[in-house]
DNA sequence: GCCAGAGTACTCGGATAATCCATGTCCGAGTGCGTACGG
DNA sequence: CCGTACGCACTCGGACATGGATTATCCGAGTACTCTGGC
């Protein structure tokens, strides 16, 4: 039913480089915390640097460091760095044309879908990422 | 962040049923009408029936049929019937002991995750399969 | 005419196959810093 | 001593492998209705 963690690896990643506020991070030290492969962690970073969220730094001395206040981060934006703003999927057989139901079905359901998902979204932007680091 | 679309399919599947209502409708039929396999609108129909959703009846006159009336029965109702209640998934990757955000990370975005979750659900209870159907 | 048994048309549910997607692994190209070497 | 060239340590990003989840296909067992055949 579930299929991605992006979005819980996307908080991880900018909840370290929030505990190391201004230094330049490897991607491989992100990678040993959150248990995974760098280049994982680094393809979450290339949405969030696209996102203006993070910026990396190459080099030697390279990395990627927190653009963004962590007060001001929220879940929301890390979700839509990442494009996954929805969070149920329609089905995409093709319509029947003889059976009404199956015509209407996907534009009501869109709709409620959208309203549930609003709802949702309106609490992601509650919650910052200074709300998750340890006090 | 969800990949199936059981709960699109789920809610097409008791739509069809509402709009026969008190007829026991074949599933080969409704998968006609969803545009899929009769077997995956079965399997549906399993957890809908083992949640008092839906009652099947066996024979040749066999069929589902559904039992809640359409404006009791919520998206919650259904999701819930499927055990498709998260809406997130926490990445399962090992703690690093050695890290302090990794260690915290889970317990702190669980709990943000989970009031996310909780204002989807209210809103999934407010809208019945009757809001769903042609007017 | 009536009852037993076969046939039919569904049900459920398991086993397996085909696909898709998320993640893991590996590699090449680009870049900036440090160092070594030659003038 | 100074400048260039090379190597190193990162970056990004693509290609491909792997594994798990989703969906499709197929089959067997069970059940209820209907029809047929024998008494």
């Amino acid at each position: 039913m579930i299929s991605s963690t992006r979005l819980a690896v996307a908080t991880h990643i900018v909840s370290v480089l929030a505990s190391k506020r201004g230094e330049f991070v490897k991607s491989q030290y992100i990678a040993g915390s959150v248990n995974t492969n760098a280049s994982f962690v680094r393809r979450i970073l290339g949405s969030l640097t696209r996102a203006g969220i993070v910026e990396a730094e190459k080099g030697k001395a390279g990395g990627s460091r927190l653009v963004k206040c962590p007060s001001e981060l929220t879940l929301w934006d890390l979700a839509s760095a990442l494009g996954e703003e929805r969070l149920f999927a329609m089905h995409t057989n093709p319509v029947n044309p003889r059976c009404p139901i199956s015509r209407g079905i996907k534009s009501s359901l869109g709709k409620a879908f959208a309203g549930v998902e609003d709802a949702a979204h309106v609490q992601m932007k509650r919650v910052s990422l200074k709300d998750l680091l340890p006090a």
